[in-house]
DNA sequence: GGCTTTTTGTAATCTACCTTACAACCTTTT
DNA sequence: AAAAGGTTGTAAGGTAGATTACAAAAAGCC
């Protein structure tokens, strides 16, 4: 689903990776790039596949994921607006290394490995704040590893919740929706950890007034109390 | 402990982030570096100190570190030649994340922020191999985090063997040597174990001859052997 | 060479969490 | 409306691996 190519400099704007370059800088982004929509569930490229483009989120998040020999999927990261996506050789890999699925409805601006190299060639801005984002994704993946080292289940899926109402939540009266429609079995693969230990920890959660959920809905009620139970 | 500023461009020459270079620019990195030396088991940078100076290795290996609230010690990576060390701005935090620690004897090659950032302004080349180092360092902790969430612990230390015989090693007639003076107890960190564990393991894999280990001097004799312990 | 400190080997508990197993529920399809 | 497929709640049983506890061995230090 390739979507209009007029007007992409307004999404543009308000990307990471692109803060800060001039209006002209950003027309010519809009040369060299292509917007592509996907919808909820759909894929976005597998694990082995030539890295042939990368991407920047414009709207609507990606889960990275991986496929262990045994067939258990492991979730890497959710990638958000303004994240950049994919493995480019520029990164150092030929081909990707995880499997990519929009979880929501997803807008991407793509561009052409050469077309992304040039640009940061000649735009030392655009190439700092790529050593930015990856830099900031090291860190986020480091606090994971940390975590499943050294926490238990329930204290590494308070993080998760944590993290998710931080990135991905909207404030409410009420407190912190997550709008992302995950299942507990995609909690459990986030957080590494069964399916039925998540449930069993959610309900519990559930009933201790801390969140509420319907219809793969999260509603954080009580955001500081997850903080603690994450020992953050 | 601070090394003669001469000649350090013969050992520039053979770093990754540098590859590719001319000798002018060679010069122009020697003059804007600084060369120092640590030994095994200095502290090079602690966790929360403001992050002034990128390094990068051209001489043994150094432990990146952190310490969780309760006082347990994960090991997060272990950086050898070639790579970089350090968290500066550009990477977007104000302050060292980790501890790093001198592992062996090390020789590291110092830029402040300001000189490292210029670099990269105007040298796009210099760019494209930190993307890739950073890129490179962000899939191998993600392999970290599956093998943390999927794997058992013995195949964990398998792999982390295979890893540390394919990075830090050197053949000889009797299979793949690691110098790195590695105790249980750092295996263990550098796994999310608990030492006990490594210990019965490694006594176990050393009468099954799979490997030796004498003086933290390990000699892996069969290395594919443990590639399959690893699952690999 | 003796003394202290660190590292290793091994074994007996103990427990968090996985696995297995269902039943109820909800959602989508026909 | 019924059927099929996916999601959730809950519980019993099993196990990997942490914890605790020593003793022996090695390494660094005086």
């Amino acid at each position: 689903m390739t979507v209009s190519n007029k007007s992409k400099v307004w999404y543009l704007e308000r990307v990471n990776i692109f803060a800060g370059l001039t209006p002209q800088d950003m027309q010519e982004i809009d040369r060299i790039s292509q917007m592509i929509g996907y919808r909820r569930g759909e894929l976005i490229f597998l694990r082995g596949e030539l890295a042939r483009a990368i991407y920047v989120v414009k709207e609507g998040t990606v889960k990275l994921s991986v496929m262990t020999p045994e067939g258990r999927e492991v979730t890497l990261a959710l990638i958000g607006a303004g994240d950049l996506l994919g493995d480019l050789p520029l990164f150092g890999s030929e081909t990707e290394e995880c499997d990519a699925v929009a979880l929501t409805d997803v807008l991407l601006c793509k561009f052409s490995a050469a077309a992304f190299e040039l640009l940061i060639s000649y735009k030392p801005q655009v190439a700092l704040m790529v050593i930015r984002a990856l830099g900031d994704k090291l860190r986020e993946v480091r606090t994971g590893l940390e975590a499943a080292h050294t926490k238990s289940v329930n204290e590494r899926l308070a993080l998760a919740l944590v993290k998710l109402a931080e990135q991905h939540g909207f404030r409410t009266r009420l407190g912190v929706g997550i709008n992302l429609r995950l299942t507990h079995e995609e909690l459990a693969k986030m957080v590494g950890a069964a399916r039925e230990t998540v449930s069993a920890t959610m309900s519990k959660w559930k009933q201790e007034g801390i969140l509420t959920y319907d219809h793969h809905r999260i509603l954080i009620k009580e955001l500081p109390r997850l903080r603690e139970l994450a020992k953050l």
